[in-house]
DNA sequence: AAACAGGAACCAC
DNA sequence: GTGGTTCCTGTT
């Protein structure tokens, strides 16, 4: 296991960043986190200002990390911009250093077909199940871990073999989205190249990827930062902030944000989403 | 044990 | 293009 140690991250908030609904598979591990990231078995640990990464790489692999946990990026710059905006002062300063990860496409997408109409502790245990299953197992200190399926293993997939993933109903779209992927009828990694909406009409030709998750993918692992999903929870505090008894759609909720955040949209939502789920009720 | 939480598809209009 | 209904699993 190699170590290495990022110096002078802050703002960044290990357990904020593992915890926001963003990436389903890091774990608490001692007083840290372990995740399994592509090839990468990871263990994580914040220590103030540095974070501890051990994992089974080199230093050859220390600056897929550091893009991975998004360390090139100035958040100080980020977060002050966003406090310019008076109602996001709340948001932003409850859960400073926050940050938005840069992960795989293809786990990103079915990630996101297996969030629809579910809830975090359900993601985590189907996507769990699908990579002991279908992943490649990674042995470290006699304990194994599994990588994410490839889409040629999950397009050769049956419903009836997703079962035991408990993936109910998604099951179709992950086999079908898996086939599309395989065959290039939709070519993930072409998208970084697209504007944000062109990339999107892109996504949502995949069956079970609609206007969220289409958003989710965008934001979390192509880089668009001006995408801006919107669940249950940033439809509630949407609707606190802005729209306080007004029926709004949610395509008019996301316009409103795009326009008004910008470049900052995926940033505002980030630091939203993380607030709201742990005030909600606290009045 | 019934109610609820959580987005996309599909079908009306 | 907007609105209502259905799809599964897990928790309370």
């Amino acid at each position: 296991m190699f170590e290495t140690i990022f110096t002078d991250i802050k703002p960044f908030d290990l357990e904020i960043i593992a915890e926001s609904g963003q990436a389903f598979r890091w774990n608490r591990y001692k007083d840290g986190y372990i995740g399994v990231i592509d090839s990468f078995v990871i263990k994580a640990k914040q220590e103030a200002g540095n974070l501890r990464i051990t994992f089974n790489g080199g230093q050859e692999h220390v600056d897929y990390i550091r893009n991975y946990f998004g360390l090139d990026k100035d958040y100080k710059d980020i977060e002050s911009r966003l406090m310019e905006f008076e109602e996001l002062i709340p948001a932003v300063s409850y859960c400073s250093g926050n940050r938005i990860l840069s992960q795989d496409p293809w786990e990103t997408t079915i990630s996101f077909i297996i969030s629809a109409n579910n809830s975090i502790g359900n993601i985590k245990n189907t996507i769990e199940l699908l990579c002991k299953f279908y992943g490649n197992p990674i042995e470290i200190k006699g304990v194994t871990y599994y990588t994410f399926p490839t889409p040629e293993t999950l397009s050769n997939l049956t419903e009836e073999d997703l079962k035991s993933t408990r993936c109910g109903y998604r099951a179709k779209y992950i086999i079908r989205t898996a086939k599309m992927i395989g065959e290039g009828k939709v070519n993930l990694s072409n998208l970084k190249k697209l504007p944000t909406d062109a990339a999107r009409r892109e996504l949502i030709k995949l069956p079970g990827v609609g206007p969220k998750v289409s958003d989710c993918i965008l934001l979390y692992s192509l880089g668009k930062y001006d995408a801006f999903p919107i669940d249950v929870w940033i439809k509630r505090a949407m609707n606190s902030i802005y729209f306080k008894g007004k029926k709004v759609s949610l395509e008019k909720m996301r316009n409103f944000a795009r326009e008004r955040y910008k470049d900052l949209a995926g940033f505002a939502q980030q630091y939203l989403f993380y607030y709201i789920r742990n005030n909600y009720n606290k009045e």
